[in-house]
DNA sequence: ACAAGAAGTGAATCCTGATTCACTCCTTGG
DNA sequence: CCAAGGAGTGAATCAGGATTCACTTCTTGT
């Protein structure tokens, strides 16, 4: 035996790894999943298509992990908010609400990608996960609002995915006013007040 | 010049074409757009691949039509409950929404392709036009509700497309409960509640 | 019964990408 | 410098479906 890769050679690897992960981020970001075809990738990460193949047993695999690390991402940030936070429940939220709306705005694509955009079986399931991980902490805050009397008895899992449903469809949905160039700040506004009321607490 | 389609004819013709509309749709109820092949459709309807292209030129505008027909029979059906209602504001949005969620409930495959699986542009476009108007009523509603003094004033648009979101997400999304079956009375008393309570309506 | 004009048929073709793999190029330890 | 063991390459292959079209089978009016 002659050969036996060592930490330089890893290293390497593991870049390429990472830039080929990264520019299937990009393209998604720029186009979604339909602009984001292995040949894509593989030019853009400047190696050859086979390379890409070398990393990822298949294009689920890529993606699942891009989808991975991009909602890891995304819910670590609203978490952040929802914790940096004090006072009562529908303050966390507000600011919950308020990270993830602006974190949407700028990469509109990336977030509807993330959230609703049509992907194959094992990327689907990496989305579930992601949802599962906002509804969550969604309900985690609200039901520490009943406790502490801050908010009126509710069905909690109920009430934290129609926030996410609102949420998704306010900002990155087909009916989103962001599309047709409306003030950005005011729809985070309306949001904000919509999700306080709904939760039940008088905004 | 021998020959002239008669009325007999143009019968049959239209007859074979709704039969080929109604089996896509039935396709898609079963497994939304992966299972609805036209190979697949024309077979179900007992006609060959060829024909199904006699009465639409591609198949997106078959299923362009699928979609217009079965969305504006949901929108039909949630305006006449909306209308059929008397009270305030807060009464005839629940009215609706009660409607949307049983008729969602039966039919979740059809109701969720309809609302949010992943479809070509054309198809696409279709949808646009179905998620408006249900908007579009919801905003009616609230607009009234508010002139009447009933709903606090709002931004109606933002209101409706979250309600819309809401509903859609708790009915039909990937977080929703009746995946798994939980009592489906519970799951819309308390989506009616969360909407209720959204618009500015203490419940 | 016949010819013209349509409608029906489905095997063959096309298209779009993902995936493979025989071959070339590097790295490393001896 | 050499041979072994990977890593990189990209043209060729596959696969899944939509779409076509030369040919067959009706229908109708004379």
């Amino acid at each position: 035996m002659a050969y036996r890769t060592t930490e330089r050679t890893e290293a390497k690897l593991a870049e390429t790894r990472e830039r080929i992960v990264t520019t299937a981020r990009e393209l998604i970001a720029e186009g979604g999943y339909v602009a984001a075809q292995i040949a894509a990738v593989a030019e853009r990460a400047g190696v050859a298509v086979g390379t890409v193949y070398r990393h990822f047993p298949s294009k689920s695999d890529l993606f699942a992990e891009v989808f991975r690390e991009a909602s890891q991402h995304e819910v670590d940030a609203m978490r952040e908010a929802v914790e940096a936070t004090p006072g009562p429940a529908a303050d966390r939220i507000a600011a919950g609400i308020d990270v993830f709306a602006r974190r949407a705005l700028r990469g509109r694509r990336l977030a509807w990608a993330l959230l609703a955009e049509p992907v194959d079986p094992a990327v689907e399931a990496e989305r579930l996960h992601f949802r599962h991980s906002y509804r969550d902490l969604m309900a985690e805050v609200i039901s520490d609002g009943i406790e502490a009397g801050d908010l009126p008895p509710q069905d909690v899992e109920a009430t934290a995915a129609a926030l996410i449903g609102a949420i998704g469809e306010t900002m990155l949905g087909p009916l989103s006013p962001t599309a047709n160039g409306s003030d950005p700040e005011a729809l985070i506004a309306s949001l904000i007040n919509f999700c306080t009321r709904a939760i039940g607490e008088e905004p």
